[in-house]
DNA sequence: GCCGGATATGGTAGCGCTATCATTTCCCGC
DNA sequence: GCGGGAAATGATAGCGCTACCATATCCGGC
């Protein structure tokens, strides 16, 4: 219980509290102080075991769920981490916010995932968003970011790590890989499986225009002329790629193969080349990017460019797990490169 | 700044502080007190012309970032709203989310999502981790929770809304549909297209199971025998559509139509029909679930039943900020219902 | 002219937990 | 037997913001 007020200063009028259970009330029934009580929760190996099952007990006799609001503030530690990802809409990223959130969460950490959309105007009204719950970490989707938003983040003080993209200058840590080499990956690739007439169907987000430059710096590299493109507006649908498929056909019908910015606008490709009766690979080739988890179950499986989104969330979780601690660090960027799982598409 | 302290009470060794900037720095540099600056912030309406230029140019001046935590603490009001869902690898709950998003962000609120899978197992571990954030509201999926679950949310005090499914007794408010009517809607959908010999390809979940019960008793009300099920694991995937569709073809070859519980597992079924040269709805009308973003661009495009994702979040947020702001309510249920959307599959 | 209400700003204690130092007890080594 | 260190527990002030009440000023109605 708060303690009486000294006569001299009686409090005009005494805020209520919000009313409910607090660890002030735990301590009263198991008999010991509030601090001891914090520890029991949080540091239970510096309570003896008596102590210790006291305070479980009036712990689940009454229900008590601790404040995490009011340890952050007295802590300076939220036990939070704020993750921007571009779109809960693209599956992209889906494998990379499992991996991060289940390896915080062994952790004690909680995730706050926050939208960017991929036009790079609401990263800095989310970063505000963001900075105000003061996380003990921050994931950010790409290395663009805005000058104040930039700004802003140093001058958080919050460890940040920027994923699935790369530069020598990341903020603080980053992990990820290079986009452009993806892209010049498939045309290589493609190359060699003895295509001639190469088209892109590609998202218009700025990552994936990495990969189209790549692909087509790489193609141009290999005796290939101008490579038609069609841009979607990202995310990206099947229906998008089905109707990308076809607008590329119609004005190019040689092409003999498509590189898509997403396994998503692939499988619209594969279903509108099905539909027209185009044999695949046999009339065109098809290569997606991502290796998403449908990638070998299409018609025929999908040739794709595979990202291991998986570790990418796993090495943002460790940098920041290992800065919270204290702990000695390894280098700030870890490049995880991007592969080329090559299947019946291509 | 503190007050200084008493010379009788001087502490031992004062706390340090952040380091960061707070509230109080910013309203030395602008003259006024501490309490203005909040007021500035929080509450313009409520501070001269003149004295909030001055308070925002110091907080333009110095990037201050208001710390929510402490204000969460202070007002307990933390602007947070924690969504659950089963899993963001579903595309089912996107538009919910999404809408749900957008509706309470334009109010001031930041949402949290925590997934709680589909076994059922990890909601109570989820909603003590969501109640020691002191949210403002919570949304859940579904109606089943434990009966420890049920006991923290009353105990908690704060406002709750059920999505996605219908009971005559919620927690709190809740908006949603009859997923046995759903079911049982498909069934007579098919039952009027003529169908002899439907099946089911069904997640193992409770919603799902829901689905499936109302469309075998709606078949068998219908003459139709027991209905061949094939089950598989939530979330649900293409390959796993592809898969369910081959060992039912396998085991019962005269079915001449396949109900999915969801639009994944029906355009994973669509790939395997066309993969065995089976023609769709010809040999085998296909119906699904959700009305996702694709239904309308598979080949041939997608029969399925509806739900409003977008209505149920935009519900489920008025429903909060209309009783955090104090408004009276109106009926704590709403039914959206489902519609079936006839396509080409079916 | 006076009084009361509205507006704008300020002071202080407190929201709930914990960092930091203090105190007590116990045990082991000299 | 004594002293020092470790372990367990406690006291207090503070983390940063704001609820709540206070004060001063201004304006309009009687």
């Amino acid at each position: 219980m708060a303690p009486a007020p000294r006569p001299s200063t009686r409090p005009k009028r005494a805020r209520r509290g919000s009313g409910g259970l607090t660890l002030g009330d735990v301590a009263r029934l198991a008999g010991v102080s509030p601090i001891t009580v914090s520890r029991a929760l949080n540091d239970p190996d510096r309570v003896s075991p008596g102590t210790l099952a006291r305070v479980q007990e009036a712990v689940a006799r009454t229900g008590y769920v601790p404040n995490r609001v009011a340890g952050g503030l007295a802590s300076n530690h939220s036990r939070l981490v704020a993750v921007i990802i571009p779109s809960l809409a693209s599956p992209m990223f889906l494998a990379t916010l499992q991996a991060l959130s289940e390896a915080l969460a062994a952790e004690g950490y909680q995730v706050m995932i926050g939208e960017s959309g991929y036009d790079g105007t609401r990263e800095d009204a989310l970063l505000d968003a963001i900075i105000g719950r003061r996380p003990d970490g921050i994931v950010l989707t790409g290395v663009m970011h805005s000058t104040e938003g930039r700004r802003r983040l140093l001058a958080a003080g919050i460890p940040v790590v920027e994923t699935w993209d790369l530069t020598p200058t990341p903020i603080d840590m980053l992990v990820g890989f290079s986009h452009e080499q993806a892209g010049a990956g498939a045309a290589r690739y493609l190359h060699q499986c003895g295509v001639r007439e190469p088209a892109m169907i590609s998202a218009d987000d700025h990552r994936a225009g990495l990969r189209r430059k790549g692909f087509a710096e790489a193609a141009k590299a290999m005796g290939r002329g101008k490579v038609p493109v069609r841009l979607v507006h990202a995310p990206t649908t099947i229906g998008e790629g089905r109707r990308a498929l076809a607008s590329l056909l119609d004005r190019h019908p040689e092409i003999d193969a498509v590189y898509c910015s997403s396994d998503v606008l692939a499988l619209g490709a594969l279903i509108e080349a099905k539909a027209r009766g185009l044999a695949v690979p046999g009339r065109v080739r098809i290569v997606g990017f991502g290796d998403l988890d449908f990638a070998a179950d299409t018609d025929p499986p999908l040739t794709t460019l595979r990202v291991d989104g998986t570790a990418i969330g796993r090495q943002a979780a460790r940098f920041l797990v290992d800065r919270i601690a204290g702990r000695p660090e390894g280098p700030r960027i870890v490049d995880l490169g991007v592969t080329l799982v090559p299947r019946a598409s291509a």
